[in-house]
DNA sequence: CAATATGAGTGGCCAGACCACTTTCAAATT
DNA sequence: AATTTGAAAGTGGTCTGGCCACTCATATTG
């Protein structure tokens, strides 16, 4: 039994490991030539365990230094998907899409959520409007945070990621008159308001995004 | 430069040759002796770089037989990205909602496309409704696929997979009642209306989902 | 003609060997 | 005594060559 796949073993064994002895992220876990002697394997096949690890992101190594578990930044998972599953024009448009359903999902989790509206935290963001220290990708990534779905944030990051942070510079001058109305709804927990608003902001930066010239 | 990190050159070059070669799923792609050779590189590197895309679910190899690029189906990664990442309840509601985000976010996008609304797709699940052959799972993904949002079915795919097909069963009796009203809306392209029942809906799932009990 | 044996090709796994790099710490220098 | 230096140990990165288990097409045999 346990027909083929050694290496996939490992994996499940590494991660009961990794569970057992509470190795948190950034910890080091054992060296490459421990884990083959504690596991009876091979180093070769404890590797092809490791780099499938790593390409997903979930464990970091350093030559000359070890194997750490991740701090769940570096997704290469990004970089390989983006190229094998997302490939032509279509999918440019889908990632926006997306990207832009788990933005107003949050902001309708938010409105729903009175503790939230208290915190008064949109003000700081109309501070930094006006000094002109404001940053879309900043404001947004902030109500992804707080909408409480860590699986959404994590999806949305990944998006973020792939799609670039193309929206990341500064607002316009007429952008500004878009963003008001969406702070002000957040901030009186008017839900509809502040979708349509959004949606509206999203819209007139996506027709810029066209004007501008897409990147490869 | 380019120091380190031979296997990841790897990953790209192989991806590379599979777009130049124009290989499709379900081909198979040159033996590893065959690809080390081509490569310069060691086997075990190599080997490396196709468990890893294995792990990710984009090629599948067989014994005996070779490697061939995956149909999409197997996705060891759900197995692994869950244990490693959800851990906790908090997750598993998580998936839960993201999971719904993804599937009223369908709705509204296929309320506003009015040529989806002529196929009249949604008479043949109110005949299925009647005889007992109707599954939500079927009708949720027929939406998704209707939805036109590629990265949007993968991602829910992948949700669907991790979460278990617990929903999968047949419609109770007092289940139908709140079907109907989702496929009358989605007939008429009342898109605040079909959201509103499919909501519903998914909180009567929910509920029942509570009682039955979690599944680890 | 059918059943069987053979061999080539494939992935799965392993042991051992270098290399390049980082850290450590004791010895040598100042 | 404080600092610099450098050798050693430990780590990941890579390659080689080998053996095994499995599949499949072909040749052999009954």
């Amino acid at each position: 039994m346990n027909q083929s796949k050694r290496y996939l073993d490992i994996v499940k064994e590494i991660r009961d490991m990794i569970r057992q002895e509470k190795i948190k992220p950034g910890d080091r876990i054992p060296s490459e030539r421990e884990l083959a002697e504690k596991l009876q394997v091979g180093r070769s096949t404890l590797r092809e365990a490791l780099r499938s690890l790593e390409l997903l992101g979930l464990i970091e190594t350093r030559r000359g230094e070890g194997t750490f578990l991740s701090d769940h930044r570096n997704h290469q998972l990004v970089e390989v998907l983006s190229t094998f599953i997302l490939q032509d024009n279509k999918s440019r448009e889908d990632v926006w899409e997306t990207r832009l359903m788990h933005e107003i999902s949050a902001i309708q989790s938010i409105c729903e959520n009175k503790a939230l509206a208290d915190l008064r935290i949109w003000d700081s963001f109309k501070v930094k409007l006006q000094d002109e220290s404001f940053q879309r990708d900043d404001f947004v990534r902030e109500m992804m945070v707080l909408s409480g779905n860590r699986l959404s944030l994590k999806i949305w990051f990944l998006l973020h990621q792939y799609s670039g942070s193309s929206y990341s510079e500064e607002v316009a001058e007429d952008e500004k008159d878009l963003v008001y109305p969406v702070l002000d709804a957040l901030e009186n927990q008017q839900e509809e308001k502040a979708v349509q608003a959004f949606k509206a902001w999203s819209e007139w930066i996506e027709k810029r995004r066209m004007q501008n010239g897409d990147n490869s």
